[in-house]
DNA sequence: TTAATTATACTCAATTTGAGCATAATAGAG
DNA sequence: CTCTATTATGCTCAAATTGAGTATAATTAA
């Protein structure tokens, strides 16, 4: 190994905060920085002399900048390829490299509403709790066909990612479905980061800044996984609820519909609620409130929801 | 945000090379530097302005060390925290900050065996495959219990990673049981970090330098998950194969038997492998040829094995 | 030729899933 | 006060999957 390489580099600490504002899952974003109307997800940098873990020194900008209680904390995936990144008028010194670590945060609160920005504005494709978005069928399934044209590899990737034209999507492929695209030169980061030429017509979804809108993506995939092993919903619902808004929480985050009475019996099998005697007052018959049954620390290795993995979501 | 922290780190890409040498997993480590007689995981340096992102840089130095044939490859972790390792008379300027990503990769072959470490020599405890293993019992419990006293928190850690007293032992959690052993100050890696005062008396498993055995730990949580529902075995196996050798690979890694029929019964069904229509000879009837279905462009996003969550695995 | 060994086909009860109907409890309209 | 819209919840039932076998086949080694 010779030394006539760098090996220094900067650490940044991107976070998707993500809550569920109503019956749209939400993540916290800063405004444009660099001229063009692209949302960012938040980042600080990560002072190893001055936080032991990477984790707490996540927690602790953003505890600073946001004020955010946040419970859930995931580590994503670390990004060594940032594109444009180092080019630009950052205060790292003499163009240094930065690597980025990306991390899942759920908060059970969004509050200032314009900062959050809503999942399926910059992945409208991935919401099929009305059936299958149009998006897909007038825009990106053709173009994707014309990009793969009669490359073996590439219709192979398209068929499991999108599930063209005979399998059934998947709805944790929400990384591989950006990726694709992005090499297809079907998103405007492709554009920005010099890999298109052309800056495309069609608005597939709203960009984001550098990676930002990859690191998302990571997160929903990760987030749906988990969603069906493990009792992660919970971290995102008020201290009582309604079985209905449990389920509701779930189903943003999927973007798909459940069986209603299926949901409750996993719930019940799981026994990952219990009531608290207290009744919602709404528009028809009174629900239960529930609230979950186990402390934060043991959360991560409960059962979870055991959801369907995908079958009849063709529609 | 203050700038009198510093920010600028090297970053080490580990990884834990595994693969599967008769009826026992293993990891190629390389031998003692630092006087104890400890291995160590394999690592490199990644170079940001020579390699285009780190995954690409870890198979470079994997090719320059070891030239193994690494096909599958996985990020795992990135480790901010790796105690000990800046104070050591390593080739970094000025006792810069070390940000460890640990990676995975699978070999098909595993030459050289000195080189190779079974995984089980430093997780006796993870090795089901004779009945519940006696160093539980008779070592790492009694301890566990002693250290968690009526601490209800620690109690509930422990019920949660190794099912004491009465839940069901949980292949996935190796790192979670690693973990628990490491704050109660059960394994040599504790001491060596100075939480420990006094070395312990039981060897509970080899130990390996720095935090390598706690990336291992890692490793075989993430290849013990992923075997379930991601067709990974065959990252492992030879061109082609019997399918009583890929259930023994499979066991192997997860550390507990399997119903052979039924074992058979989700291979079929999800149309895993395709005959070869050759035969093995050894002892006993032949067994059939098979090789994997599908290239390994798609292979990670395939159905899998659908093992048996983890029920009947309390002796 | 026989025993030991390994492979594979087939069976069957228990459990889980997918999908639905039936009934209950409320608010608000008339 | 009664009816209707609305939401909640209990219950059923066929289909599919899983867990745990038994039965039989094809080899090698003695």
């Amino acid at each position: 190994m010779d030394k006539n390489h760098t090996a220094s580099v900067l650490i940044d600490l991107s976070a998707a905060i993500v809550s569920v504002r109503g019956d749209q899952p939400v993540c916290l974003t800063v405004p444009d920085v660099s001229g063009y109307q692209t949302p960012g997800l938040p980042f600080g940098p990560f002072y190893p002399d001055r936080h032991r873990t990477m984790e707490i020194g996540l927690r602790q900008w953003v505890i600073e900048q946001t004020a955010l209680d946040i419970g859930y904390v995931e580590q994503l995936y670390t990004f060594g390829d940032r594109g444009r990144r180092s080019e630009g008028a950052d205060n790292n010194k003499e163009n240094e490299h930065i690597v980025s670590v990306g991390y899942l945060a759920l908060s059970k609160q969004c509050p200032q509403p314009d900062q959050w920005s809503e999942w399926y504005k910059h992945f409208p494709w991935e919401d099929w709790r009305e059936g299958r978005p149009n998006i897909l069928n007038q825009q990106i399934i053709p173009y994707l066909e014309a990009w793969a044209g009669s490359d073996e590899l590439r219709r192979l990737r398209l068929q499991q990612a999108f599930g063209v034209p005979d399998k059934a999507w998947n709805d944790e492929f929400v990384l591989d479905r950006y990726e694709l695209m992005y090499e297809a030169g079907l998103v405007w980061e492709a554009y920005a980061d010099g890999r298109q030429k052309e800056k495309i017509s069609a608005q597939n979804g709203i960009a984001m800044q550098l990676d930002h809108r990859r690191i998302l993506a990571t997160a929903m995939s990760r987030l749906r996984a988990k969603l069906k092993y493990r009792p992660v919903v919970f971290e995102l619902m008020p201290s009582a609820f309604t079985l209905t808004h449990v389920q509701k929480t779930t189903e943003a985050i999927l973007g798909a519909l459940l069986h209603k009475q299926n949901f409750r019996r996993q719930l019940a099998k799981n026994e990952l609620v219990e009531p608290t005697g207290k009744m919602s007052k709404a528009r028809g018959r009174p629900a239960e409130l529930f609230k979950f049954k186990h402390d934060e620390s043991q959360s991560t290795n409960l059962p979870g929801l055991r959801i369907p993995l995908g079958k009849s979501r063709n529609f």
